[in-house]
DNA sequence: TAGAGAATAT
DNA sequence: AATATTCTCT
């Protein structure tokens, strides 16, 4: 149990130092002004010369961040790649062509709000070490089972290796569930979820 | 400069 | 394991 990999996130999140045993730190780490911004305010502030038991919650510890567009640099929620929004990168992949399916445009064929081209990047990096799985034989149901749920176009495992007469777009026909993406006015209808962790 | 892809982090 | 973030090229 020490060394399972998947707790060595809360192992550490335990070892922490408790409320009660931090020491205020004097020097503040934001600028007035991005503090005000985001409302964030000193909690002990010079009216206070003991800190007292906390009257108020904790506000989370800000870094400055040298930044004018705060929501560019906010994180984003991860996604969840539901079997739906999986068959609609597919789709898409498989529109596209798997040598030509690149992050931006798979992103902007999906067309669903919220999706990033960093969200489909990963996905697809992870897709294709699935397609080389696949081809080598090592297909794990039980790992794959995202992936096993949408089926693997003959088109995208014919493509996969690369080769000098086939590496280039070819536009058979468009997906139905494309389809519904284009004529829905503006974004697709799928939804983004998204995961409480993080 | 954007953005693809691999590597690495959480 | 799943997804995000960073790094390295082109």
């Amino acid at each position: 149990m020490r060394d399972n990999p998947s707790n060595w996130f809360s192992t550490w999140e335990q070892q922490l130092p408790k409320q009660e045993e931090l020491i205020p730190i004097s020097q503040t780490l934001i600028t007035p002004k991005l503090a005000n911004f985001f409302n964030i305010h000193n909690p002990h502030n010079h009216t206070q010369p003991h800190p007292q038991p906390n009257p108020t919650p904790p506000q989370p510890i800000s870094v400055e961040v040298d930044s004018s567009d705060p929501a560019r640099t906010r994180r984003r929620p991860r996604i969840v790649w539901t079997p739906q929004l999986h068959k609609r990168f597919v789709d898409a992949v498989a529109y596209l062509g798997f040598n030509n399916a690149v992050p931006k445009t798979v992103m902007q064929l999906m067309n669903i709000d919220g999706l990033t081209r960093e969200n489909v990047a990963s996905h697809l990096q992870k897709y294709r070490l699935y397609i080389k799985r696949m081809e080598s034989g090592n297909v794990d149901p039980v790992n794959d089972q995202l992936f096993a749920s949408s089926p693997v176009p003959p088109v995208l495992l014919q493509q996969s290796r690369p080769s000098s007469d086939n590496c280039f777009p070819r536009q058979h026909h468009v997906p139905s569930s494309m389809e519904s993406a284009k004529t829905a006015n503006g974004q697709g209808s799928l939804t983004l979820f998204q995961t409480g962790d993080y």
